[in-house]
DNA sequence: CGTCTATGATTGATCGGCAT
DNA sequence: TATGCCGATCAATCATAGAC
């Protein structure tokens, strides 16, 4: 039960706090998403995608007929709605989590907000 | 334009802030362990517990906070100061007690 | 009342670990 | 060694609550 080890600071000026810590420098790449081969318009990769309305809404509805892609149906996907196979494979690998995260804390305190008393 | 931003329009992001009590429960566990605020799972739900929020309630608090302050660290040194006070006023009053609890006990 | 800031929630994507 | 999934987290953003 021994955790707290300084990992690397240095400055320790006034207070025993505000120091800085290792998960405080942590920096995640930036996404690889849009390659950087359809360039021409200059696509910067690196940008957090933003699915569109139909996107989402078949992406929904592949996910209530199957929970788990088969490579043939992911492919399909993708090119129907014009995503790369990763970010339906991540799609769905969200919306499971998602969904189990619903399940897990699901009825919860439905039955109150109305009037009360 | 892309005015059709319409979210759906998130009927559950109706969000409403925790009890300032709560708010000191997160704040007290977070500072304490500035050097790793990653609560385990038995932790969070055991803050979920204190602070009569749910688990994920308490992830989305720390992961806000973890990002929020690696953004600016200054602009929370002030509150970082404060719960470290209170962290030792606490850790001194339980010891004065076991020191009081001692001497009561061993005559 | 309108503007600016604090904060809870959402989500596409990343990271480490494990399985196949 | 490569690929998919899980669980946790990141990081940017949304929309609202609260401060002024």
């Amino acid at each position: 039960l021994s955790e707290d080890k300084e990992s690397s600071c240095r400055s320790e000026s006034s207070t025993p706090t505000a120091r800085t810590f290792d998960w405080m420098k942590v920096k995640r790449n930036p996404p690889k998403t849009a390659k950087v081969s359809e360039l021409g318009t200059g696509a910067p990769g690196g940008l957090r995608t933003n699915f569109t309305t139909r996107q989402l809404t078949e992406l929904e509805k592949e996910f209530h007929f199957n929970k788990y892609l088969s490579r043939a149906r992911r492919v399909e996907i993708a090119a129907t709605l014009e995503l790369n196979e990763t970010q339906v494979k991540i799609w769905f690998q969200n919306r499971r989590m998602k969904q189990k995260k619903r399940e897990r804390e699901g009825g919860r305190v439905p039955p109150v907000p109305p009037g009360c008393s | 334009v892309m005015i059709l931003r319409s979210r759906f329009l998130d009927a559950r992001r109706k969000r409403r802030n925790f009890s300032k009590q709560a708010t000191e429960i997160l704040n007290e566990y977070f500072y304490s362990h500035l050097s790793n605020p990653y609560p385990s799972e038995e932790a969070k739900e055991e803050l979920a517990k204190k602070c009569s929020i749910t688990v994920s309630q308490v992830s989305n608090w720390f992961g806000n906070k973890r990002i929020r302050y690696k953004k600016n660290i200054g602009k929370f040194q002030e509150e970082a100061n404060l719960y470290a006070a209170k962290t030792a006023v606490t850790a001194a009053h339980a010891v004065a007690a076991a020191v009081q609890n001692n001497q009561t006990n061993s005559p």
